[in-house]
RNA sequence: GGAGAGGUACCGAAGCGGCCAACCGGGGCAGACUGUAAAUCUGCUGGCUUUUGCCUACGGAGGUUCGAAUCCUCCCCUCUCCA
């Protein structure tokens, strides 16, 4: 192999590594981007998620963000779509039974994460695939086959079912196939690389295993450290409702950025930094320093996240309405509106109208909120839920972000 | 197949005939504080209802009772030990 390969494959290496937090095959992956480059045959890089939540979130861009590397570099991405992983329910970090998914719930899901991954990935050059396709057509005898090629033991290794064995969670035999079939995915994708999350490394390492039985390569395994929900202590995941979204607005992006500690906004960076926020560097350094300022820090990685997704005046703007509506406690520049109709009577009770704009769910939170005096009518604070009021134009506001301009008439 | 234990609100976990919409902890929401936060403190945390009250809720279905999460019967599910 010429120097020039060498080097190259070296470069990209390098580029590969950052922010991984394990190679599993670090040698082999070498190997395989030099003969990549010499025999012009793109690595094919696999990144597999379940349809079982239909928003993608900032965790999952992480490695969003790694297969997208691997796309700029001029290799294959390949983002499997697990519709049937997602009838087993990975279960993983799990300690209890997934339900399992309808499949028109699997197949919206599956929708709505194209669409999402375009908004990283260009689509053009990425290879979707559904889980299902070979899945289906697996037989009983080859499902057998599969599983003979890891023990129970080794199964029983992992912390999470350990955990749940041990505790006496129940778990079902079939949450045992995950793995497997995951591991079947990479033989079927013929996989080169597979990224995941540092909690996958069980089922990445059973890609391996699985093609190697099945007289392939193994795959190289690479996981990336998994981001923490805006809580701070558990990762982040729909369920747990610690999410940042992809699909959030611009302000809620921002806002809910903001409201993260200051000890996670350092982990944020760390784990999502890219090139594109090298400027903010020495900002990060200072605060690690204990020397900078902690809310311009934030500020701007707030900003940088909105950016990424949403663009540069979005961000400016959300930057200026969190300013604006939570520091200066001024009112939003745009106020949702409504109208309310009376019904012929002379006046409506506020519980009524909160509810019916939807500032409230119900109307004992609309009671709750205002005993706990987080309800203003134009300004002035409401402290009897017996308030009504007659028609005409009102700013209502519930609690410190939600408001709303109602005509009442 | 046999023997035992158990299924309670978002989660964990009390209650074991009326005082239970259900103690307590976590989470969530709101308020105070602050640099946005975090931490801390306070309040709230099924729906309808101005109050009274009504409806829904303690695995499911029946039953006993003036009255059941609490007692009985059957069913479903889980765990442990034995085989």
């Amino acid at each position: 192999m010429s120097d020039a390969v060498k080097e190259e494959a070296k470069r990209q290496l390098a580029l590969l590594k950052e922010g991984a937090d394990e190679i599993i095959g670090e040698e082999e992956l070498l190997e395989r981007l030099s003969e990549s480059l010499r025999d012009k045959r793109p690595l094919r890089v696999k990144l597999g998620m379940d349809p079982s939540a239909p928003d993608l979130h900032l965790g999952h861009t992480v490695v969003l963000g790694k297969l997208k590397r691997f796309q700029e570099l001029g290799h294959t991405p390949i983002f499997l779509i697990g519709d049937f992983t997602a009838q087993i329910g990975d279960p993983t970090g799990k300690n209890k039974t997934r339900p399992p998914l309808s499949a028109d719930e699997v197949a919206k899901n599956a929708e709505t994460y194209v669409q999402q991954v375009a908004q990283i990935l260009d689509l053009d050059q990425v290879e979707i695939r559904f889980n299902a396709e070979w899945m289906n057509e697996l037989s009983s005898v080859e499902m057998v086959r599969l599983c003979s090629t890891c023990t129970v033991a080794r199964l029983l290794e992992r912390d999470d079912f350990s955990k749940r064995y041990a505790s006496g969670t129940p778990i079902s035999v079939h949450e045992f196939l995950y793995p497997f079939v995951q591991g079947y995915d990479s033989f079927a994708l013929e996989a080169d690389v597979e990224l995941g999350g540092t909690d996958q490394k069980f089922n990445l390492l059973m890609g391996r295993d699985v093609q190697r039985a099945y007289g392939q390569r193994a795959q190289i395994a690479m996981t990336h450290p998994l981001l923490v929900g805006t809580d701070g202590s558990e990762k982040m995941s729909k369920s747990l409702g610690n999410t940042i979204e992809i699909q959030d607005s611009p302000e809620d992006m921002y806002g809910k950025t903001m409201r993260i500690s200051d000890e996670l906004m350092l982990t944020y960076f760390d784990i999502l930094r890219d090139d594109r926020w090298s400027e903010l560097d020495e900002a990060r350094a200072a605060m690690g320093a204990g020397t900078g300022d902690p809310m311009a820090f934030k500020q701007a990685l707030a900003k940088a996240i909105v950016a990424r997704f949403c663009g540069e005046e979005a961000a400016d703007a959300a930057a200026g309405h969190f300013r604006q509506v939570v520091q200066d406690k001024q009112l939003p520049d745009e106020i949702p509106e409504a109208s309310v109709s009376l019904k012929g009577e002379p006046s409506a009770s506020l519980l009524d109208v909160l509810l019916e704009v939807g500032l409230v769910a119900s109307k004992g939170e609309a009671r709750r909120l205002i005993k706990g005096g987080a309800v203003y009518v134009d300004g002035d604070k409401v402290s009897d839920a017996t308030f009504s009021l007659e028609s005409g134009d009102y700013l209502l506001r519930a609690g410190k972000r939600k408001f709303c301009q109602v005509t009442l008439g």
